[in-house]
DNA sequence: CCGCATCCATGCCGATACTG
DNA sequence: CAGTATCGGCATGGATGCGG
């Protein structure tokens, strides 16, 4: 996937479908709360790991990592010991905010029917 | 994780946290895409395949099941030979049809740099 | 034909320990 | 403090078979 494909048509229409480049962007299973957190302001490594209690230290690096190399995030380094990481949007990561945003209303208004559904899962289950 | 946890404050932060209710409903590999085609209208279980050529069967029915059970897709089976199978959003299902159209608007606008900075991760590879 | 279940391979993700 | 290394489990994916 995402390979320039010059043979299948239809998969060219998958790869350009935008909802796709968007979860290429933030599709990570910790991205969009990292972003999150992120919007507050700029952050330092471990206090994202605070912030996110459940993520490792491994997916916060990978996850931060993915996001440098897609331009979301900008990773400035302080030669200092002992060591300083200060992790923030980049302008281009800025523009995700109102995505973020959305998805963090939808949650708000929507958590008591979401739990009321998951609750009746458990049961059927 | 998710589970009711009376005794960890900081994780109960987490849990309720707007963006992670939202990311429990739609956070699979698949589900943005999926609702994203049924945004459209009411689609069949092999039209939702022909739209998803990279999904296969298994998780497409999977992805279904979770969000037919978290209350966001109606699922109508049709007793009849050959067999049909339509899958539709729920009254609940459509109140997430903003949060799709944001990723849908941000992937069309800024598709060109997403392009961009994943050429230059590549060269950097 | 259409939808679903089962078996198995693979690669992502998590827990822990270790380094500069 | 901010990572890196290593190993193991689980989610994902492919192939195949089943029932209507």
């Amino acid at each position: 996937m995402n390979t320039i494909n010059l043979n299948y048509e239809l998969e060219a229409q998958a790869a350009t479908c935008p909802v796709h480049v968007t979860l290429d962007v933030i599709g990570g299973k910790w991205k969009v709360l990292i972003l999150y957190h992120l919007c507050q302001g700029t952050q330092r490594f471990n206090e994202l790991r605070r912030l996110l209690p459940d993520i490792t230290q491994r997916m916060l690096t990978l996850q931060l990592r993915e996001l440098e190399q897609a331009g979301i995030v900008h990773r400035e380094v302080y030669p200092q010991v002992p060591p300083k990481v200060e992790y923030s949007l980049t302008e281009f990561g800025k523009t995700l905010m109102p995505v973020i945003q959305v998805m963090h209303d939808w949650g708000m208004q929507y958590q008591c029917e979401c739990q009321h559904y998951k609750q009746l899962a458990k049961e059927h289950s």
